[in-house]
DNA sequence: GCTATATTTCGTTAAATAACGAAATGAATT
DNA sequence: AATTCATTTCGTTATTTAACGAAATATAGC
């Protein structure tokens, strides 16, 4: 019951899912630079980012070996519009963020991969 | 970490609080009225309530015997008032929704009480 | 067609969550 | 102050979730 739309908010109830959202507002980015930031398992950070996808509000595209993953256009759903609007003015100020979107700069995905 | 924005959208995450809220949107309740549509023990909706309240996004006040909850007024929280803004956004077609609201209209809280 | 490597899927484990009934609390009214 | 009854707290149980490493998959570049 309400399974579309209590997935929508369950997919921004995890920290590490907030701070994925936060960092794709930069720029896109593929999993294994989000994974080096996150300090997670690739395979963690793969299922995040499946739960963003499947609810809507990120989507992915090749990019030579790697796999980029981005805010989805979503310009249809009014429900997802509404809630990224939201995602703009919530967290801006917070440390974890600001910290994330600092090794944002510094990450080069050929190196990481290499480790 | 990111505990007080994940509960946020935790708060969010759960099928029988969006109801609640867009319930709240109609006009303040008791929690026997709330219990009485939702069909849930009193103790589960108490707690729902306060996952809430906690949040942000309702408050409550004396009414008689009963308490009534309303949608919180939280002018200065940002955050909460992007997200209920949202709110209005979502659900509004939901047959559950819709339903909960007709149900809405017809909650006498004597008469539950009584039983 | 191999090899290297980026990503996903699978199986497992520990922690968080939603539900209930029973007992406790608190406040209005007799 | 005793009673009534709305609500909350507590203890328990079943389900869901996040995390990991290992194995599977896919693809770029030789």
């Amino acid at each position: 019951m309400l399974k579309h739309q209590t997935n929508l908010f369950k997919a921004l109830s995890d920290p590490n899912r907030l701070r994925i959202i936060k960092m794709l507002q930069i720029k896109p980015l593929c999993v294994c630079e989000i994974t080096d930031i996150l300090g997670l398992a690739a395979s963690t950070v793969s299922t995040h980012l499946t739960i963003l996808k499947k609810a809507g509000f990120i989507e992915d595209y090749k990019d030579g070996k790697w796999i980029n993953y981005s805010l989805s256009k979503n310009i249809n759903k009014p429900e997802i519009t509404s809630l990224m609007t939201s995602m703009h003015f919530i967290l801006e100020d917070d440390e974890v963020i600001k910290n994330d979107r600092v090794k944002l700069g510094l990450v080069d995905r050929i190196e990481i991969c290499r480790r």
